[in-house]
DNA sequence: GATGAATGAGCGTTCATTCAT
DNA sequence: AATGAATGAACGCTCATTCAT
């Protein structure tokens, strides 16, 4: 049984890792279950064994995608938590873009889910971004509470970092690794602006 | 000769600003050929008239709204040429960021062209990127070179304001009127900070 | 305009006519779209272009259908508004069952639809049964008020007669011209049992 | 080997009664196996070991159901071997209609049977249908030689009480329980009527 | 120039059926 | 005996595209 049980889940892991790559390329109107499928080998039918159709199936994608991004950003945050403010942040900030060039090029696309979607998986993903959002927002809001840190509005602080660092892929990927790296040392640094108390 | 050719631009011109509006508020793959046809009150066939296909069209749309948009930006910049570059500054992004929250909120979408377009599409939209690049591009390494401003590096700089800009839909859409002018306020004043001089 | 107008109602007439033959032959759940269009030698998106989808074509064939019989018995009462009240009944009901064999021996299924439909198409259908109810109805009521019926309850009659009449294609149908004209006689005089006052 | 066989046919009998309820209450088209798999607790693959597909699941379901439904039927006549001859057919009236409406409300559908079955399904079908129509016309046939009943034609009432009876689900399912109650009453009362002699 | 009509390819989804284990 | 998994055909539906008029 527990056998069994690892098989699925290693096969739903599968699964949803072939349907992020599809949604991320191709945004989620444009992705075809056939294509998902064609990469597994598999026909049509066979994702329905395991997922109730399209929705559920970029839902999955999107969760799995942002439920570990978040993950190892919070794992970062706690091993920097005696560092600086402003180190730990920029070690966030470039840790996120590395993510996004690196290892999800995609996850733009595959946040900008259709309006019709219903109101109940767009709410799971809003938690998602929540979540996501909150790593940033933490070590924004503490280092101004500290006096470090002074920003115009916290939200729209984020908005701007979160959305650089999602677009960074389209702007860093073609480059060459150390351009790119430079590129994305840049940014950072770039970001950290935003907050940095303007003296 | 003059005025039947007169009376056709006229005509594709209607329809391209349709056109620009449908994609501009869906995205490429939710548009649809009835919708743009609908909203000039003509047939779907019609359009082949005047466009051979979807693709074509988008591209004029894409090309149209991008050139109004520049235009816009272009204009504002010579109206603006005696004010302190800061404020010029603030109003270019102020005003690029109300045009993508409030008419064309899936311009992000419309540009995150898929790889299967044709190359020579995708070169013609990279075109009309960089044109819009420039406007900014100016003012900030002009700002540079005259000691007001201070970035870390030029690119990044407008990759993160670009970024943040058409991203402001995401965010702001959905906020009352009130609310969201502020938010489009604050996010202008927080980009500023990514060129200001940290002395 | 007008020549156009009378083209496309004709055009709507045939599809529904090779509707109401497959779902009679069918039932709405076996019936396919393909089917309909191939009886019509088109192709099944043509459909679409009359009807917004198979209840939709299902409902006009039932209403069509429905408001013809209806009609066609109306008349029939009226021409015979003079005659004894039994006579009229019996020709109604003699009348009600030639239809349905000779007719629209499909009927049965064609009323036989899913609960799942939409309850607005449910409600339209019940209304073409009430008034296609109220033929009957009406002579009933009138001849008990009148003394001339006797029934044990109004709608426990009705439901007798319609699922009478609307099976009898069933029974009769297969049988000789002969042997069914006098099937169907005794059909009648056995259902006018149902109001004959029992002394 | 005889407990393995009294094992297996136990087995049987449990996926046939599972089918019979199933099928009785959505008709041919609308049923699953998946769901008929369900109730009993067991996967859709399994029942592929006792029978060959959905077709002949649902010969064996109908078959038991019609004897199941016949052989209630034929007790309840032994039963009331004493009584009248009306009250034990209203007995029996009164029960076939309870049967369809609370047990098998879509028996109706389900023995529309489309004619693309195989033949010899259908003409299986058939018998079930005249072994069941035998213990009304029984009654019938021998009230009439009895001198106690009157009818224009046998074939002809029993079409028609047989019609009314498996039509009564539709019209009485929706009702609250004691109108459903009376409404059965009225019916069995009211094809009662079909035999009585007249004066 | 424009329309109404039709087409056909493709999509998401369902489900009876098969089969290795 | 039974299961989990997979398949493939079919269905309802959408929509870009074509074309006679």
């Amino acid at each position: 049984m527990n056998r069994v049980q690892r098989k699925r889940d290693e096969r739903v892991r599968r699964i949803v890792a072939a349907a992020a790559e599809v949604f991320g390329e191709r945004g989620y109107e444009a992705s075809t279950l056939e294509e998902v499928a064609e990469r597994l080998d598999v026909t049509k039918g066979s994702l329905y064994y395991y997922f109730a159709g399209k929705d559920e199936l970029a839902t999955a994608a999107i969760e799995t995608l942002g439920t570990d991004w978040t993950e190892r950003l919070e794992a970062l945050a706690d091993a920097r938590a005696d560092a600086p403010r402003v180190e730990r942040l920029r070690a966030l900030l470039r840790e996120h873009i590395a993510i996004a060039v690196l290892e999800y090029p995609a996850a733009l696309r595959l946040f900008l889910v259709p309006d019709s979607w219903p109101a109940a998986l767009r709410e799971r993903i809003r938690d998602l971004r929540r979540r996501h959002d909150l790593v940033f927002r933490r070590e924004v809001t503490a280092g101004v509470a500290a006096g470090e840190f002074a920003v115009v509005s916290v939200d729209a602080t984020l908005q701007a970092m979160h959305a650089a660092m999602s677009q960074a892929p389209l702007w860093c990927s073609h480059l060459a690794a150390e351009a790119r790296d430079q590129a994305m040392d840049d940014l950072a640094t770039t970001l950290l602006r935003l907050v940095s108390s303007p003296r």
